[in-house]
DNA sequence: CCCCTCCTGACAGTTTCCGGCAGTTGAATG
DNA sequence: CATTCAACTGCCGGAAACTGTCAGGAGGGG
């Protein structure tokens, strides 16, 4: 049972040992399967995020290991996490709430005695007044964006309670004077601006894709934004 | 293709996650299975290492999970991490805020794109109003105080600005209420208190040891807590 | 052109997986 | 003592996935 899954472990293992340029047969004969197989498992692999350089008459090489060493953090280190995942997981949307839970547990899991595991995931739970976050808003919309490289248009309301209805380029998700904020271009100002998720009405995907260009443009705000201060 | 595999590992991870003990049926849900295949899922886990409590009329209940492959973070997960850590980096104290950094660079290693490093490296430094933490305080005494289950003896201002001198057993530091807070046992109230950093003038670390009673201070105290609201 | 090697598609045989059902067991509860 | 709960087990048949074999492509080096 799980011969596959383990087989692709050894895979894996047989790619880490062996020098440089292997050929697919010999990780054939390495894991005792036919070449046929051996090509079904590579892409399994990489489907599974392994980065692994195939060329022809040459060999493959594994670039970059996703099985990355366990994460070991020291106490101060743990402290830190255990109190910034408390902290989304109160302020954030249910979606990144979910997610800093997870964290939490796969961090627990490494600790290594039973009573601190119970209590860290327990310190995390102590404090929940209202949830803070703007209850209506689907917050995935703009983390897709986000992700996706693909633009959001928005019903906003500035500080005024004035609403307009404006598109933008969303580059990432952060705090801001304790608030979640979306760092985007906005295409009607023609600008960099900051939008409080609390005062977003709407938000809608659009289909219209901006990618490559979201790293440099979150790289031009930031520089923007330190240089004002 | 690697469905099993992949469900195996979100059955773990819900185990630790989900509070204590969980049902199988309730598994079942979770990992969108039938009850039966459960119990298979189950088998595998445990022949491939992990030690899973499971008692008749109660439920499931992870107690290791040492020996399985280490887990990796979903984008979702590092987002969440990013926030957080990005938080702490501004409320905490020198030390706290350094580890959170050295988290950070941790984490950031191991993220697949050179670009996406570099930007989530840099997202966590964009906002930086001025830092929350008081000053004037040392916290290293009271963290000390926690880690090494010792008392500390504080001046203490409360609400109306009375100053007072006491001496805690100090259990952990937590937010609350968007601040960091100490939760400890008052020796001068005999009764668990919250101290607010920003209001503690002076801390003292004292000789006296109260290992190994900070576990079971620690958990009455949140059951207390939990009781109140 | 030939050889190396990665890579893909199709097909058939085999294996494994999955849900459902029926039943057992240990413990707590009433 | 009966009942409920929930972990477990065995077995079946259909569905799905995996595997090896065969038959090609395709890019680069000699």
């Amino acid at each position: 049972m799980m011969a596959r899954t383990d087989r692709l472990f050894r895979l894996l293992q047989a790619m880490r040992v062996l020098p440089a340029p292997v050929t697919a047969a010999r990780l054939a004969e390495e894991t005792g399967v036919s070449l046929r197989s051996l090509y079904r498992d590579i892409d399994s692999l990489r489907a599974a995020g392994a980065r692994i350089e195939g060329e022809r008459g040459y060999g493959y090489r594994l670039t970059e290991d996703h099985a990355l060493p366990p994460q070991t953090f020291d106490r101060m280190e743990i402290e830190a996490l255990a109190l910034g995942l408390a902290e989304v997981r109160h302020m954030g949307d249910p979606a990144l709430a979910e997610a800093a839970a997870s964290v939490l547990a796969k961090v627990a899991a490494t600790l290594p005695d039973a009573s601190e595991q119970h209590l860290f995931h327990a310190v995390s739970h102590v404090y929940r007044p209202e949830a803070r976050y703007p209850s209506g808003l689907d917050m995935s919309t703009l983390r897709n964006g986000c992700w996706r490289e693909t633009a959001v248009s928005l019903r906003y309301a500035d500080g005024e309670g004035t609403v307009t209805e404006r598109t933008i380029l969303p580059l990432a998700i952060v705090y801001a004077d304790r608030r979640l904020v979306v760092l985007a271009w906005c295409c009607l100002r023609e600008a960099f601006r900051m939008f409080r998720t609390d005062r977003i009405l709407e938000a809608r995907a659009e289909a219209t894709s901006f990618r490559p260009r979201r790293a440099s443009l979150l790289r031009s705000y930031l520089t923007e934004l330190r240089a004002r201060a």
